[in-house]
DNA sequence: CCTACCGATCGGTAGG
DNA sequence: CCTACCGATCGGTAGG
């Protein structure tokens, strides 16, 4: 994947258009018109508006299941650490990548496009395994409890990001937020959600600080 | 909303469709079609496909909120009680009608139609609001701490709830659990979510069984 | 990289 | 309730 300047700014106009209105709610015209190039170059550039989808999705996961490599093989952050880190590092990136994780979402429940489907499964798997290897350590180290079950802690986290996201007008409205500018509200709600998830991976794993 | 036989076949034959291929990848010819029905009788019962599934959110939703009504004002049951009635229903609900779930959710991240996305504004607050009476009477009785964000506790069970059906083939796999039957299956991950919920409540809120 | 076009399908309805 | 049709738009590309 090796994208000239061209090929990166139409991906990330399609980004927002298909967050905001969807794959099949987008025509490549919007697109084009939108990114300012001639229909003819998306097909020229992705081969068709499927394969652009799924080099957007190429793209903005590439890094993601690589970045928990280094974290493993620390030392020095005893399990406990290394959840908040994971917990911070995903409500950060929903936060930064709010466009984004709409689509993948939107795609979580069509499964429309089997090659984005499996690449997405694959990448929950591998989060999966992260978590568990980690809570596992915890667990010999005798800081969590046994008898968790990774899939849910990690559903745990996953969903209250993402209704986090989905919801940030009601969060406004109910806490009278209204008045913060969007970049103070965003961190705002990150700081709060992470937290919380923070003191819910705490209650279920018997962590004592 | 009086639907008779025919328009209630043609919504739920709708609805299947919607929830695998989205609204704007199900055309009117398929839901027709599906539905063994002419073409034109779609315009003839319902005015339009968006109106169709302005329909569709009215029937399945006008039941959602009423319901608590009993709940609230049950003087036999103390605030915890109510909190697991709330999750236990909720999490049932989401297993009993997974593709009207995934529809809302769709509808939740695209925002497109006016009318579906006051209609879900108007339950959110709703539900929001019956939370907060059940939250704050639990803390009047000493039951509950206080310092409890309402809305991130909310997200907590719909979110969990939402990710649990999302990653339902995750689950399967990862806990070993292909053989089962899909109802099987259903039936106990909505037990092991709801038991899951309960307990993250429970240390959220400091209740004492 | 653009023009000019393809066949297919879309949501919807006039008229009966 | 159905037939037969409308104009508009879709994804995509031949040919230059």
């Amino acid at each position: 994947m090796n994208l000239n300047d061209k090929q990166i700014h139409i991906l990330s106009t399609a980004e927002k258009l298909f967050a905001c209105k969807g794959f099949d709610g987008t025509s490549i015209r919007d697109i084009a018109e939108a990114a300012q190039v001639n229909i003819a170059m998306i097909s020229y550039y992705f081969g068709s508006k499927e394969k652009l989808m799924q080099s957007l999705f190429e793209e903005r996961t590439q890094h993601m299941a690589l970045r928990y490599e280094n974290l493993i093989q620390n030392e020095s952050l005893n399990p406990w650490d290394k959840l908040c880190y994971v917990i911070d590092d995903y409500v950060e990136r929903v936060k930064e990548k709010q466009r984004f994780f709409k689509i993948m979402l939107h795609e979580q429940i069509l499964e429309k496009n089997t090659l984005i489907t499996e690449l997405l499964n694959e990448l929950k798997q591998k989060n999966l395994a992260f978590m568990e290897l980690i809570i596992k350590d915890g667990q010999k180290k005798k800081l969590f409890k046994k008898g968790v079950d990774i899939v849910l802690l990690t559903n745990t986290l996953t969903g209250i990001a993402m209704q986090a996201l989905l919801n940030k007008a009601i969060y406004k409205k109910f806490h009278g937020l209204e008045a913060l500018s969007e970049e103070a509200f965003d961190k705002l709600l990150k700081e709060k959600a992470s937290n919380h998830i923070k003191n819910l991976y705490k209650a279920i794993l018997n962590y004592e600080a």
